[in-house]
RNA sequence: GCUCCCAUCGUCUAGCGGCCCAGGACGUCGCCCUCUCACGGCGAAAACAGGGGUUCGAGUCCCCUUGGGAGCGCCA
């Protein structure tokens, strides 16, 4: 059997890194099994979902490198259900009820007051034929609920083991609106078996979820696909991390330079037995990812812990896997550039920092003019190469007696104009010499 | 309020009764590299929530307390 897996977000709202786990769960179980990935949206809720929202989400995952095999909507399959709620109410397991939005609110909050569970009592199900005639004649329009068997429903849970839902302790959901619509557990179920879903793979507030579901696919004679719900992340404080954390975003994450890599490896490392590391590409990521590994309790996330991971994994790219950014941010200067300033920077895009340093004017630091001027008269015009600063140091040891920090900061200071820095045996000869001896005289150069 | 899940270094976790005076990773600190800083390399400090049991023996099993998370929608 060859695996299916869907990521299913509900377009109404940017993506995150809480909900970029589930994407991204999905999209390395199929990369590591050959398996095939479809994007569904989930877009049944029609007040809330946007087609702005669902292009951001197709971008912002083709951003993290994740490429759906199919996008469906569901808006678009309407049809498929109705289908299936004809057999549901065939066999009974579908019953229509008239209570009103305001009236269930109301029972809830009793019987939540009252010490019990705000469970729907069924008294729908108890309306004679007469009755729901009455309602009916009185222009009510019925939404219908789906009749859980009450009984403890087990599966295997692909991160958690052995799972149990109590059916007795849910409500019968309500699958279909006064006006026709669905409501998500149908149309979730219904496309699950319509697109061959195999593996089912989403976070912990779906457990429960899970229960009702398997009931659907069972009451349509179906096989439940295999399940897996991962941890959810908390924010460092605790809090479960919502669509309402705008500063996570996937989009604004990119904007301030984090490489898709970083947020894959720590999304995916976080929360399990693995090491969190920076990993270079997602067949290596697929081939780390186990679902096993995956702890059953919350996990705290800190966006530090990104910017590190971010940086780590920058100091590793190799000159060829950056070379097309820095061309489009004007930066030249090649592999040696690169190479010489990577491990100073902890986005690719402050390499443009460098890039000025070197090649752009910038206002030099000299505190002590005449050790300056002394450098500038013994710094070698040949060979200016990366011997270059070792034979200059020497030399202006041998002059001054400075040696240490007292010989290397003012030169640095007055050369970059910046405290640290990559070593500047590299940036010497990438510079120009009238600039260096400018930039000791104190010139802005 | 009710149901379910979880509880080990600051953080993410290994541990499925003796191999654990608890292992790894991140962070922190120190050392090395370097005649500066950063990068890099090496090393150190740092934890079994509390209380009862069970057992020859408990981080590991059971119960309670406390704490955290999720669910309880005509949202998904």
């Amino acid at each position: 059997m060859s695996v299916v897996v869907r990521f299913a977000p509900s377009p109404t709202g940017f993506l995150h890194i809480g909900n970029a786990r589930p994407a991204l769960f999905n999209w390395l179980f199929a990369l590591k099994h050959q398996g095939r990935f479809i994007l569904r949206f989930d877009d049944t809720d029609r007040e809330r979902s946007t087609v702005e929202f669902a292009a951001a989400i197709s971008e912002d995952l083709a951003w993290l490198g994740i490429r759906p095999d199919v996008v469906v909507r569901q808006s678009d399959r309407l049809a498929h259900y109705d289908a299936a709620v004809a057999t549901l109410k065939a066999t009974g397991r579908l019953y229509p009820c008239y209570e009103t939005a305001d009236e269930l609110d109301r029972r809830r909050k009793r019987q939540i007051a009252r010490g019990l569970p705000p469970i729907y009592d069924r008294t729908a199900l108890k309306l004679s034929d007469a009755e729901r005639a009455t309602l009916e004649a009185q222009g009510r329009r019925p939404h219908w609920r789906f009749k859980l068997d009450q009984v403890d429903v087990t599966f295997q849970d692909l991160v958690r083991g052995e799972v149990h839902v109590h059916a007795d302790s849910l409500s019968d959901p309500v699958l279909v609106r006064e006006d026709g619509t669905y409501l998500y557990t149908l149309p979730s179920v219904i496309d699950d078996m319509a697109l061959g879903i195999t593996h089912v793979i989403r976070g912990e507030d779906h457990v429960v979820n899970t229960g009702v579901q398997i009931q659907l696919f069972k009451a349509l004679d179906a096989t439940p696909p295999v399940f897996a719900h991962h941890n959810l992340l908390t924010t460092v404080g605790g809090e479960g991390l919502s669509k309402r954390t705008g500063a996570l975003s996937l989009r604004s994450l990119r904007d301030s330079g984090i490489e898709p890599m970083a947020v894959a490896s720590l999304a995916v490392l976080i929360g399990t037995s693995d090491r969190v590391e920076p990993i270079a590409d997602m067949a290596t990521l697929a081939a780390h990812v186990d679902l096993a590994h995956v702890s059953r309790a919350p996990a705290k996330f800190d966006p530090a812990d990104l910017a590190t991971l971010n940086a780590k994994l920058v100091h590793q790219l190799p000159y060829e896997a950056v070379r097309e950014r820095l061309d489009a941010l004007g930066i030249g200067g090649g592999q040696s550039f690169w190479n010489a300033i990577k491990g100073n920077v902890s986005t690719v895009a402050e390499a443009s920092t460098w890039w000025r340093i070197i090649f752009d004017t910038v206002t030099p630091t000299v505190e002590d003019p005449d050790f300056a001027t002394t450098a500038a008269s013994v710094l070698p015009r040949t060979p200016w190469d990366e011997t270059t600063w070792t034979t200059w140091t020497e030399t202006l040891t041998a002059a001054t007696g400075r040696k240490g920090k007292a010989l290397f900061l003012p030169l640095r200071r007055a050369i970059t104009g910046r405290d640290h820095g990559p070593e500047m045996r590299l940036l010497l000869p990438m510079m120009d010499r009238e600039r260096v001896v400018a930039r000791l005289k104190g010139e802005a150069a």
